[in-house]
DNA sequence: AATCAATTAATGAAATTATGTATATGTATT
DNA sequence: AATACATATACATAATTTCATTAATTGATT
């Protein structure tokens, strides 16, 4: 057994899944200009693709031919409000979007032994 | 090479690690209380203590023959202001404290490919 | 010096990861 | 329907990491 958030943050904690990752921000990406920005062999990426989409960190779109990958940016959100919860109680450093799924539970299970 | 904040994302995306961070929410707390909170054995434990004083996750002080252990409560902030660049671009989503790490530049290696 | 809390070392078995090659799938083109 | 292209899956094997034990060590206290 393992949780749900530590998957993800197993799986995005690994250089070249995060150098995936990082490819992605604010823009979706292709296989191929994936793999053109990091360099790693076509069959290896896929597998480090399929860790990504299996811990649900990206969503998948088809056009044709290319599959394009881009962050899934709401679950971004609960791992930083999970991280949160180790973090200073300090009410400043809770941010909105935090506090909202604090209320909302989503991070609830981190509080739990 | 694996860089700083991806060796502390490898050091809590683990289940028993990650366990035993959970136990510091709010309070030092030393080995003995620890392994009692977690139930993992006491070199096991000490090992994987080791593997988050490395990553710089939790603080240690000493008290005669006590050893207290806390979390490095700034660091998880750092974290989340990582993760929070893989969010949305919502305004609305960047926490304080995050805001001012951006500013501060902690989290700005994650914005280089 | 004896004791207690914690860390480190050392070991071997078990599990995970990395890499390369080959094959399969889904879509588009002819 | 045959071919080509982009991506995914399957396999095999080597390399690395992890895990659990046991033993030895360090630092502090009595």
């Amino acid at each position: 057994m393992s949780g749900a958030p530590i998957d993800s943050f197993k799986a995005l904690a690994h250089p070249t899944r995060f150098a995936v990752l990082q490819s992605l921000i604010g823009k979706e990406r292709n296989v191929g200009e994936i793999e053109e920005a990091t360099g790693i062999a076509q069959p290896g990426l896929s597998q480090q693709l399929a860790v990504l989409r299996n811990s649900r960190l990206v969503t998948t779109r088809r056009d044709a031919k290319l599959v394009y990958y881009s962050l899934n940016t709401e679950l971004f959100v609960d791992l930083a409000a999970i991280l949160a919860q180790f973090g200073p109680v300090d009410d400043a450093n809770i941010p909105p979007a935090v506090k909202r799924r604090f209320t909302t539970g989503v991070a609830t299970f981190a509080r739990m032994g």
